[in-house]
DNA sequence: CGCCGCAA
DNA sequence: TTGCGGCGG
C-alpha cells in the first residue's frame, strides 16, 4: 500500500477525449501489475501460452494502449529501475505476502473452492524479468515509447510532469503526488465499470484527474507539507504513525516549519516516534534520482512507428494470440498512429 | 481488463 | 442499441 492522500485531494472526473493530444507517463509497474492481478480465469490462472509464458499484461497492454492511442493520447511507459534502500523493508514485506497468498491460492485450488482462489491469486501477483521484457517488445513493436527509470517509475513519471514535458502521470498511486507531479490521472481504463467480487453490483469506476496545486490550495498548505503528511499516515518508504489521519497530520504540519518540528510535534504531543529518520524521506520525495530528459526526447518517443507484421509476429506466433484480432487491431493502431504523425507534422511546417 | 457474441 | 456473461492464451 503505498500513501493514502484519498481524503484530501481535489480531483476531477474526466475521460480519454480530455486528454486528447497530450503526452502522458504512465507508470508502467503499476499498470501491468493490474493487469496481471485481474486478467485471470475464474480459478486464478492467468492467461498463458502454450510454452507457460505467461500473457495476461499483453492482452492488457495491447488493447487499452490502443484505445488510448485512438483517442488522441500519446502515451509514453515508464518503468522501474533499481529502488531505493528505503524501500527494502515493503519490498520484503509484500514477498512475504504475495508468498502466502501464492500457498492460500494453490489450497484453494485443491478444495475446488473458485472464487476464493481467484481472490488470492489476485494477491499473489508478481511481475519478474520475462513479464518486463515480453512488455517492452510489445511497445517497441506497437511505437509505442518507454522509459528505464534509474529508481522509482513514480518519481521519473513525476519529473516528466513536474517540468512539463508530458501533461501528467497515470498511476493509481499518490506517491506520485509527492514526487511533485503537477497531475496525475487515475482509473484510466477503456470500460468505466467494475464489478464487487462475489457480489451482483456493477461500480462505476470514473477516470479522474488531480491537479497539485489545486490540491495544495484547497488544503492550504505547500508540497513540502504535502510530503510531511504522508509520510506521518505512512509511504512505501516509511512507516506512519499510529493513530494519525488525514484530518490530524495536516492540522499538524499547519503549525510545523521543518520535518524536524513535526517530529518534535508528535514525539511530545504522542510520545510516538518514526521508527529511523525520515529526513531521507523527505528528501527522496524533493531530490529523486530521475533521468533528465528533453522536449526532442519526448517527441522522438511520440513518433516511433508500429510494425504491424511483428506484433502478429509476436503477439500470434509466439504467444499465441487470435491472429483476426490483433491483426485487426495491428492496423487500427498503424492508423492512428498514422493520423497523429500526419498532424505532428503539418503543425511543424 | 477488455473483446465479442447473444439476448432483449 | 445496450447490457450481460463467458472467454481470451
Amino acid at each position: 500500500m503505498s500513501v493514502d492522500l484519498s481524503k484530501l485531494i481535489v480531483k476531477k472526473v474526466i475521460n480519454l477525449d480530455d486528454l486528447k493530444d497530450r503526452t502522458v507517463a504512465i507508470d508502467a509497474y503499476n499498470t501491468i501489475y493490474q493487469f496481471l492481478s485481474i486478467i485471470r480465469q475464474p480459478d486464478g490462472t492467468p492467461l498463458a501460452d502454450s510454452n507457460g509464458n505467461v500473457t495476461s499484461h499483453l492482452s492488457g497492454l495491447f488493447y487499452r494502449t490502443i484505445e488510448l492511442i485512438q483517442h488522441g493520447i500519446k502515451p509514453i511507459y515508464v518503468y522501474d529501475g533499481i529502488p531505493s534502500m528505503l524501500k527494502q523493508k515493503t519490498i520484503e514485506a509484500r514477498i512475504q505476502k504475495r508468498n502466502e497468498a501464492y500457498k492460500a491460492w494453490q489450497e484453494a485450488v485443491e478444495k475446488g473452492n473458485v472464487e476464493e482462489a481467484h481472490s488470492y491469486a489476485e494477491r499473489s501477483t508478481r511481475i519478474n524479468k520475462e513479464i518486463v521484457a515480453s512488455s517492452k517488445e510489445l511497445l517497441s513493436l506497437m511505437g509505442i515509447g518507454y522509459i528505464n527509470a534509474p529508481s522509482e517509475g513514480e518519481a521519473e513519471a513525476s519529473y516528466l510532469s513536474m517540468k512539463g514535458l508530458v501533461f501528467s502521470a497515470v498511476s493509481q498511486d499518490y506517491d506520485t503526488l509527492l514526487f511533485g507531479a503537477r497531475n496525475i490521472v487515475r482509473n484510466i481504463a477503456i470500460s468505466g465499470k467494475r464489478k464487487l467480487p462475489k457480489k451482483n453490483i456493477y461500480i462505476n469506476v470514473n477516470t479522474e484527474l488531480v491537479n497539485l496545486d489545486e490540491t495544495l490550495s484547497s488544503i492550504g498548505i505547500s508540497r513540502r507539507q504535502l510530503i510531511w503528511v504522508g509520510i506521518m499516515l505512512g509511504t512505501d518508504f516509511n512507516k506512519g504513525i499510529k493513530g494519525i489521519g488525514p484530518k490530524t497530520a495536516v492540522k499538524i504540519v499547519k503549525q510545523c516549519e521543518s520535518l524536524d518540528q513535526v517530529i518534535e510535534y508528535i514525539k511530545s504531543k504522542y510520545k510516538l516516534e518514526f521508527e529511523f529518520d525520515v529526513n531521507e524521506v523527505e528528501n527522496l520525495f524533493l531530490n529523486p534520482e530521475v533521468k533528465e530528459l528533453s522536449d526532442l526526447d519526448i517527441s522522438n518517443l511520440n513518433s516511433l512507428k508500429p510494425d504491424v507484421g511483428g506484433i502478429v509476429d509476436f503477439m500470434c506466433r509466439k504467444h499465441e494470440f487470435s491472429e483476426d484480432r490483433i491483426r485487426r487491431y495491428a492496423e487500427l493502431l498503424s492508423k492512428a498512429k498514422g493520423s497523429l504523425n500526419q498532424k505532428g507534422i503539418s503543425n511543424w511546417m
